[in-house]
RNA sequence: ACAACUAUUGUCU
């Protein structure tokens, strides 16, 4: 209870005191952890609970498994999985089965995934979720549309496979694709909610369709500051900075203050078209103004931004010397 | 019996 409500510390506390720790005291303590992003207090409670001589059940696994996925511990994956099939029955099991092949994808082994998922005898929506999720945040967006296909076989798409599907057509410019999903979409009796609404916009701007993605955010009901993001980025990865600027602007009519990344999409707006003084402008305004706080990327900008510039100015000092 | 896990939407690198 402790652990869910995030008081880890109350939750350590009454854990110490416990006369009896079994499996499920110390699981979950570790999905304490593990939720907390203390990802290596949680594989530490996993060696302490195994010194216990105690043996760690299917949910123990998978939530270690997940651990290792967000901080991408591909060694420590795989001798968690190389234990799972040594000494346990679990590797046949479906939940362990899903969470090894997101463990893998996390880590970029989408081959190692691909194995696990090969391997499973019957898989589920999660199955297939996780491989396609794990082909569109690696850019593999075909390797994502495939198997995309492939499980229409056997599945319906839920609502997260057409997120991840929309990514990954995005990633590729797959605008054709994308078009066909967002049909999809809406043959399906899926809601057609805030998230789903952000994906598509996202979607067509990645592909380069901002009337498209325009057409998307005008038929909203409801729009947050990704909905707004989206717009400002797309435009920004175009070069066009008055669009960008627009949404940039709109956003803040609507009440919603621009965070660290709509900021940094519109100095990346200002960087590809060389627009070295309107990126002074909003980066000196938008910290004195609006109280962003500028960060990494913020100054990365700055950076593309300037060097980009004197390249510039570079290149044409050099056409202007250069005979012809 | 008690813990219940795992895929998903905006920027730059």
């Amino acid at each position: 209870m402790y652990a869910k409500c995030g008081s880890l510390t109350e939750a350590q506390m009454t854990f110490d005191r416990l006369p009896d720790k079994n499996v499920v005291s110390w699981t979950a303590l570790i999905t304490g952890y593990a939720k907390q992003g203390e990802g290596h207090l949680a594989i530490e409670c996993f060696y302490k609970m195994q010194q216990q001589n105690l043996k760690a059940n299917e949910l123990t696994f998978s939530i270690i498994l997940n651990v290792c996925g967000s901080i991408e511990d591909l060694y420590l994956g795989r001798k968690i999985h190389e234990h799972i099939v040594g000494n346990n029955g679990f590797e046949c099991n479906i939940g362990i089965g899903n969470a090894l092949i997101d463990m893998y994808a996390k880590c970029s082994s989408l081959e190692e995934a691909c194995i696990v998922f090969n391997k499973l005898p019957s898989k589920d929506v999660i199955s297939w979720g996780s491989m396609i999720a794990g082909f569109a945040q690696h850019d593999e967006g075909l390797y994502a549309l495939q198997f995309f296909e492939s499980m229409q076989c056997w599945l319906k798409p839920n609502k997260i496979i057409f997120l991840s599907i929309l990514k990954a057509c995005g990633t590729i410019g797959a605008l054709d694709q994308g078009r066909r999903i967002h049909e999809k979409i809406l043959e399906s009796k899926l809601r057609l909610d805030i998230i789903v609404g952000n994906a598509l916009i996202d979607m067509y701007a990645n592909c380069g369709s901002m009337n498209e993605a325009c057409g998307v955010f005008n038929s909203m009901s409801d729009r947050d500051m990704i909905s707004w993001g989206a717009m400002v980025a797309g435009y920004a990865q175009l070069g066009l900075l008055d669009s960008a600027v627009v949404y940039y602007e709109g956003m803040q009519c609507c009440g919603i203050k621009p965070d660290n990344l709509t900021f940094t999409a519109i100095l990346t707006a200002c960087s590809h078209v060389g627009l070295v003084d309107e990126g002074w402008w909003y980066f000196t305004v938008s910290k004195n103004c609006i109280g962003i706080i500028p960060n990494e990327s913020h100054y990365n900008c700055m950076i593309d931004l300037l060097s980009h510039a004197a390249c510039l100015k570079e290149a044409e000092e050099q056409a202007t010397l250069q005979p012809n």
